[in-house]
DNA sequence: GTCAATCTGCAAAGATTCTTCACAAATTCC
DNA sequence: GGAATTTGTGAAGAATCTTTGCAGATTGAC
């Protein structure tokens, strides 16, 4: 069962939404503004797809498309008033994977939400973003605001892991246990090293690192957020 | 449902061929330059009709159809002006499907629809294309701007798999056990030298697929547009 | 069965990453 | 402040991974 974000600051439009997509066993949230469609993003991490109105008072859908682009990939579907001109190069920019324009018929909604599960689907494999940094398991890709980072698998790992459990601090033993295969012994020296060179790269790339990645003075490293 | 892209740069030409398909259950798309059409493409999937105008400033539609021609072979109808004579020779060249002239009746754009719709079904038996490049499973060629190159079998997989999970990296593990039915254990290496081979053939023909195919170090491989 | 195409495996050479070490710098504790 | 401990750094060799050339094994067509 998936999980919809609906976000419109019309009570009827939600509630139609809510109509149409309950009886094709999908779990609904409802957002009234775009605030609290990000402060329900933030909190639940099970959202599979937001439907997101443009024309809202305070932050508009654009606006809130942007802001929820800063911390999450989530598909997100814009929708359009009849008469509005959809405007794909802003809609590139601010991060939509689809538009639809009221009114629509149940179908096409269905249609639209269907499409874009399974397009997110093969794209989403485990994928973490933090302030512009994206990680991608899939890929085997670090980016900082979209420019790729060259890292090597073990620097990989660690910031995945890193980012995969903020605040958390790990010491060395249990990096070497939990990402290297512990074969044999291994020096602790050896993942100073390697963190070294994490910090040093994503710092080039104009990562503030030193503000994220910290240590732990007698135990070991961990993130803050 | 159908969803066909309108290509055209009058606003009230957009709205009538909408209005002339919305009551036959066709999902329309407006883009007012061949730019905003080519994003909307590249973004969304799900399209499976092109209708597009000639007579356009900055990008004309000849031009728009073979820059939409590098990466799909959706179908395409070119909407041209009354007394234009309509160049067939151009049409093949650039790849469009069909032609109607403007002022059309609506049985008429309808017909031209169905027809293409139907003739494009039977076509697309798993059809991939990327940057000149052309995989056809059905027939069990690989085209580079319509070259025929000779691969192998496995070559044929190889790149068919890469081609439909672009930017995802392939473990040899992966790749052995995904187009090798692995009956007994296969050497890693053997996956090395039918990926050598498979570079060799495309760079011969010209194909930049150092750009694509890239080796991940200490991972894998995989495909980047 | 013969032949050609394809697949597989290997080893050497080349490239990249990993690990260690020694020492400098920083932090804690007394 | 000074000793003890921990962390950061540069360099270099070790280890690992990739590429390449080649040859034997396998397969399928005739």
């Amino acid at each position: 069962m998936k999980t919809i974000l609906l976000v419109d600051d019309e009570t009827r439009m939600l509630d139609l939404l809510c109509l149409y997509l309950a009886p094709y066993d999908f779990n609904c949230l409802k957002a009234e503004s775009g605030k609290k469609a990000i402060s329900l993003l933030e909190i639940e991490e099970a959202i599979d797809i937001v439907i997101l109105d443009i024309m809202m008072p305070d932050m508009d859908g654009w606006k809130t498309c942007q802001k929820i682009r800063e911390f999450s990939k989530v598909p997100i579907i814009m929708l359009t008033a009849m008469g509005e001109t959809v405007d794909v190069i802003k809609g590139l920019k601010y991060g939509a994977d689809d538009y639809i324009t009221k009114p629509f018929h149940e179908a096409e909604l269905l249609a639209r939400i269907e499409a874009l599960l399974r397009r997110s689907k093969n794209s989403n494999e485990k994928n973490l973003v933090f302030n512009g940094l994206e990680w991608n398991k899939g890929s085997f890709e670090l980016r900082y605001q979209n420019k790729l980072i060259q890292v090597t698998p073990k620097e990989f790992e660690l910031i995945g892991l890193f980012l995969k459990n903020p605040q958390k601090v790990f010491s060395r033993d249990h990096l070497l246990s939990t990402i290297w295969s512990q074969k044999f012994h291994i020096d602790d020296r050896t993942v100073d090293s390697h963190i070294r060179n994490l910090r040093e790269k994503l710092r080039n790339e104009g990562f503030p690192i030193d503000q994220h990645l910290s240590t732990v003075w007698g135990i070991g490293y961990k993130w803050v957020n």
